[in-house]
DNA sequence: TTATTTATTTATAATCATTATATATTTAGA
DNA sequence: TCTAAATATATAATGATTATAAATAAATAA
């Protein structure tokens, strides 16, 4: 998983530097769909001198390189990125601004007939379907109309 | 088309004001994935009054309606919007910034069974995969390398 | 190892799409 | 027409992202 990024980016011509390794590192460590922002903020402890344009510039980097998905924004004005390639619908909640993944037969199938018949030299993708999750529902009818 | 724009509106309760009816209509008769930008200055020759301001604030009904999809940016700085919210897959280039559509039974029975079984309350989805298209990847090979 | 070149990071400023706010206008209904 | 509420406008503010220049680190050669 950390191999894949990694792999990216030399195979991209780009240096092993030690914030590119890490930011890597909490890609792939991460079950989540992280902003610019939040990797920032992660490193910075262990990095004290990291940028938030480096953060910018690998993630760039990796999204061009396809190894990284730009989902955009859900609701919350920040871009999420997806370290997860693999077909899959992400399911993005407008309130509380989750992401989970949704995965069936088709997603794959369909991954592969854009690929083939498309003539498109596909870099990645962002399949988001947006809406209410099922607990934001919940607190939705529990809650006082307006 | 345009009659499923305007219900949504009148659905969500909104006036049918003169502007909102002219960004429907221009919605409805554009096949293009068009950004807020784009159907501001489309109109503004024909409504010198109008604001872009009004144009984010009846985009993001329809986006809340769900009778208008936003796929987010394309590489080109601008969110873009598609007025067609068949389940189908958008192509977009990251070089010419085009949007096309592809669509395959795939699109549609997964559409059906996100509504089914996820458990959201689906409002609208961004379903784009992003590369070079095949123009474009007929430039880059004639073009001399860098 | 050291010098040299090049890529990269950093820090900061600039950009610009989007959002918020206050005022003016329009609409719907009495 | 008159009144109240909703909407549009104009403009300012916000804030994520990008660009720039200087500083740093990495790779290569001597």
């Amino acid at each position: 998983m950390v191999d894949t990024l990694i792999n990216s980016l030399t195979k991209a011509g780009m240096r092993l530097t030690s914030t590119r390794v890490a930011i890597c590192n909490y890609l792939a460590g991460s079950q989540d769909h992280p902003t610019a922002a939040q990797i920032y903020a992660a490193l910075k402890p262990d990095y004290p001198s990291l940028s938030l344009a480096t953060v910018y510039n690998t993630l760039d980097v990796l999204v061009n390189a396809g190894a990284v998905n730009v989902l955009g924004q859900i609701g919350d004005g920040n871009v999420h990125f997806d370290p997860d390639t693999h077909p899959h619908i992400n399911l993005a909640c407008l309130k509380c601004h989750e992401i989970v993944d949704f995965t069936s037969q088709h997603t794959v199938e369909m991954e592969e007939i854009i690929r083939k018949e498309s003539g498109y030299q596909i870099v990645g993708s962002r399949m988001v379907h947006y809406g209410i999750c099922p607990a934001c529902q919940e607190s939705q009818n529990s809650e006082p109309t307006a």
